[in-house]
DNA sequence: CTTATTTATACTCAATTTGAGCATAATCTA
DNA sequence: TAGATTATGCTCAAATTGAGTATAAATAAG
């Protein structure tokens, strides 16, 4: 038990950091907070501190509260993370990091400076089609990194969809691990001993983040994309009334990938997550019926979220 | 950062524990340790030692090792757990968990104690229809509760399937939960400062165990009976060759849900993810086809897991 | 004010998947 | 040799899904 093995344990420091989206102005974005002679951003975070927080959620809220002032609306815990080497505390100090998504409406997360997810994993977003970076930028280094680390080739193949594997949206943390194991991007030169510095990929992959920020960002992204399709957490991004055209919109934004929109419509109807009201215009086009979230059904139905789907899989032979 | 907040952060020990299981005997049992003095059985777990553990995973299988000889097929982390006052530790220490579900075959976990992972948790075991004791014991009890707490009302629909709403059989830690808040489970008493005592439920609902670890286990179901569906992990659970008939029956020991069987033949048929081999017969009847699982293709398919479902829902309306 | 443009919404249709059975096959037991 | 028992093949209708076509209701352009 815990008082036998006790002994030496080492001096552990818990810092809880939250990756907090919104979908505003057609982008999906995130808290970013900026710090004095750091070009790299970071998550809002903070240490827990268990005499003054009773639960980690009570510690989270309270970092939120101080440094960003945002109204949360969803709040997951994604993963904890204690791989020393990956995370330099200034003192001797080891640090675990619990990483945590939240979820904001754009209207109750106002102020503050808030960037672009796909500013920082731009090979994420396919809603125009399969990035080109991919096959210019991204397979080429990951070949290149293959030929020396062949025992790796296995995953590279099932997280970026290769030789007939098929990309999975969801494998977000897998494929930036790879990245940074591959060192292609700045978060694996800035950790790898000073020492023998890691030539830096000419295109920067995506922007860099401080600590382990970025591979907290990474599976909120992740992780986001896998719930959508099983719980109703996609109307936490979404303000009170909003048509079904804005749905579409920021399912498509958080999952990367465009949907058709006939088909978008019937699902939703059909979930039974959507009541009408009255209607709005305001942009081009006929005006849209505006919906709101049922929250009174959230429980009766199997509460299977969005099955939303990429498009009918090629038939491949067997 | 860190080194601003850092302050007074106390003392902190993390502990690893694991629920370890495996399908064997037809049950789901998992590795259940006795300690000296005390009637509640244990997880196996220890202190995450950050010198010596550069990982948390290594943290995890040392303790493993040294607690119980198995060798684990698949590990993956579940949960961190912080929340004070569910978790006593002898020393003034605060004690965050993290949690972890591993698997194993019954093949490379042989020796040691391991009990029924439902002796635990009778009311998540649905194979022969509906457990008696939830209209009997729990739900009146929950009832009870629920006069004096009402806010929990939606929470208690929700995770029990009540009024409308479908039992959800993820939904493993809800249950737990809900039925620990409600003093229904032994831990809440024995967590509750000692001086009220709760009054002890008649019949006990499932075996108490040490810590948070039944919170632990009951994580470690709710994850597994949910991956299930989406990622084809029951194969850590079998034996290198397997009928399909034992497949079903473990996948079946997992959900706690009676499957069809045509029907779940077809579904792993056309999963791709098994392939034909010689056969057996043994047990009475027709001899069944052996199959394995085919780790060439893991990566071809989209990965889907099994998707099982429990039949066809009552079209109830709308 | 008439037409093009734009977006919303309704419907269709075929392919595929799913839930439920029936039927037959291949063993073992009595 | 007749059950009993389990495996496996096949059918069939209902439901779901992918992909369009068609129509409606606005705004913007000329």
């Amino acid at each position: 038990m815990s008082d036998i093995n006790t002994t030496d344990s080492t001096d552990i420091l818990i810092d809880i950091s939250t990756a907090i989206l919104r979908a505003h102005d057609g982008a999906l974005q995130f808290r970013a907070l900026e710090d004095n002679g750091n070009t790299a951003k970071r998550l809002p975070f903070g240490p827990f501190m268990p005499d003054r927080h009773r639960t980690m959620e009570i510690g989270l809220r309270q970092w939120v509260r101080e440094q960003v002032g945002v109204d949360l609306a969803h709040v997951e815990q994604l993963y904890t993370f204690a791989d020393q080497g990956r995370y330099k505390s200034g003192e001797g100090r080891h640090v675990v990091s619990v990483g945590y998504l939240a979820l904001a409406r754009a209207e109750d997360a106002a102020g503050g400076a808030w960037d672009n997810l796909y500013d920082y994993f731009p090979w994420e977003d396919w809603r125009d089609g399969r990035p080109d970076m991919l096959d210019d930028i991204i397979l080429p280094a990951l070949d290149k990194w293959l030929a020396q680390n062949d025992e790796a080739r296995a995953r590279v193949r099932l997280a970026f969809g290769r030789d007939g594997a098929q990309w999975d949206e969801e494998f977000v943390l897998e494929r930036y691990e790879l990245l940074y194991e591959a060192g292609l991007v700045e978060e694996a030169a800035r950790d790898s001993d000073s020492g023998k510095k890691q030539e830096p990929v000419p295109p920067a992959l995506g922007q860099a983040m401080q600590l382990d920020h970025r591979r907290i960002a990474a599976t909120a992204l992740g992780r986001l994309r896998s719930k959508l399709k099983y719980r109703p957490v996609i109307f936490d991004l979404m303000p009170d009334r909003f048509t079904l055209r804005a749905l579409q919109q920021t399912t498509e934004l958080v999952l990367g990938t465009a949907l058709h929109k006939q088909n978008f419509r019937r699902l939703v109807e059909k979930s039974g997550f959507v009541a009408a009201t009255g209607k709005t215009s305001r942009a081009r086009g006929r005006p849209a019926e505006l919906f709101r979230f049922r929250h009174e059904n959230r429980a009766d139905r199997p509460l299977s979220g969005l099955r939303v789907s990429g498009g009918r899989k090629s038939s491949d032979g067997k």
